[in-house]
DNA sequence: TCACAATCAATTGTCTGAGTTATATCACAT
DNA sequence: ATGTGATATAACTCAGACAATTGATTGTGA
């Protein structure tokens, strides 16, 4: 078995044969974007252990047949996110885990992309229930006008859109923005944007595996209403109850998933 | 006015002149890192503007007298932290503020070299005032007899060295860290390793401009005791505590260092 | 006048091959 | 043990070419 990178999709648009074009999943326009999408799933998944140096440049790129440009632009990316080091002559090796940035938003995505453990799920979640009901808070206690009106627009999307298509799905995340830029903080606004966008994208698989899903919006409406009013206690606890819902439907969307692993 | 970055340090170690060696304040190790510090820098600064196109691979590689490849690899590390984003064509244009990665321990470093905002300031403390006291809280909860040692050498270290040496600070991160992970959230930890990191680095100012600090000591002891008592409201409000004097030191850090800009 | 298709050109993206620099490892001497 | 120096290996940097993408422009037909 000497075999590196095993039952991988083709990286690139297959250029030379004009048939099986209808490949091309994973693939990402830019060719450094996809090489590290798939490096920093492996690394997730573990193919890749932490401390494991990767071969060097020059094998690297010769068997995944592109070129050391393109694969070291990739290699810079998932060093910008903290997963893998670079030195010379020791080469480039996986770092600890402790040190990846997981909750940078593409990180956040890949994650999503296998099939995180329960615990991770768990951990992302408790963190929503620090963090959300507390910058709801906030959001009452600084909303303008301004901010009221954007959360009421995506509401009414939402409504009429429901999270099974994409306009749905992106005012849903419209809302939580709208929300996080009424607290008028930043870094806040920052973290709960990743975590967010990375939910929601799991939101697609929840759609297509669940049959029937709480209807979202009366919840959504119930903190919009507490912000509006300017009830930080209310906004707090209707966004602490709104997250619980949504905890109950990922984790019973992953239990589902685990019995019939792809569609 | 046809100059672009003005007034930088040398990005490289001059490798012609054997002399003026002693100009490498900013330089980094490697070409890519330190034109993606450079320029990060610069964007946070507001030196280039969100919207803005910066000047083509070839014009800048070539005013910055590098290769296009270390040029193309510092973007991609600035694209890795969602600060700029390239298509073909259009070239490379810095991405609207909200989309910033800022909580990336990286991006936080570099922004702690600008003299950040006030309310940036505050906002990162408020999401710490968030965290970290529920992080403990948490930890209080979940800590084993391993975390309570790794956090009592920690404090051990500190009270010998104080935050005015290098293994001191190091000793506070540590503290910290493993704070953290007793509280075993990953997700928790990475944001407050992150957070933590970089109001540590900035400690390094504190301790320069201002005379006398308090003793942090005391505070964190407070912390660790309860803790290992397993009095979750009792470490929560410690943190807490702890947390609001940190605010206060470097918010008057920040002022005096607005009334004597350089040291 | 407007919608749509074809063309163009600017810019990033990719490739190749070479030389340079940092550093982990090992041998050797202290 | 400790420190010092040589060596080989890897990432790093460079240069120049070509390919691919796409925003803008122009042309075409209704």
């Amino acid at each position: 078995m000497t075999i590196d990178t095993p039952s991988h999709p083709p990286l690139r648009r297959t250029p030379v044969s004009d048939q099986a074009q209808s490949f091309g999943l994973t693939f990402q326009g830019r060719l450094h974007g996809a090489l590290a999408h798939r490096l920093g799933v492996d690394i997730l998944k573990g193919v890749y252990a932490p401390g494991q140096v990767l071969p060097n440049e020059i094998d690297s790129s010769s068997t995944l047949d592109i070129s050391r440009s393109a694969y070291r632009e990739a290699i810079r990316i998932l060093a910008a996110k903290g997963m893998v080091e670079s030195r010379p002559k020791a080469g480039t090796k996986v770092t600890e885990r402790k040190r990846w940035n997981i909750l940078d938003p593409e990180v956040l995505g890949w994650m999503f992309e296998t099939e995180p453990s329960e615990d991770f799920i768990k951990g992302l979640f408790e963190l929503r229930l620090i963090t959300e009901p507390a910058a709801a808070e906030l959001a009452a206690l600084r909303r303008t006008e301004a901010h009221l009106k954007q959360m009421d627009a995506a509401l009414d999307v939402m409504e009429a859109e429901t999270l099974a298509t994409e306009a749905g799905r992106r005012a849903d995340l419209e809302f939580h923005d709208a929300l996080m830029n009424a607290t008028g903080n930043e870094a806040l606004a920052s973290l709960s944007h990743s975590i967010g966008a990375a939910v929601a994208w799991s939101t697609r698989f929840k759609q297509r595996s669940g049959p029937l899903l709480r209807d979202p919006v009366p919840d959504h409406r119930r903190v919009y209403d507490a912000i509006k009013r300017q009830d930080a206690g209310a906004a707090r606890w209707c966004m602490e109850s709104l997250i619980r819902m949504a905890l109950d439907d990922t984790q019973r969307t992953m239990k589902t998933q685990l019995i019939e692993p792809r569609g």
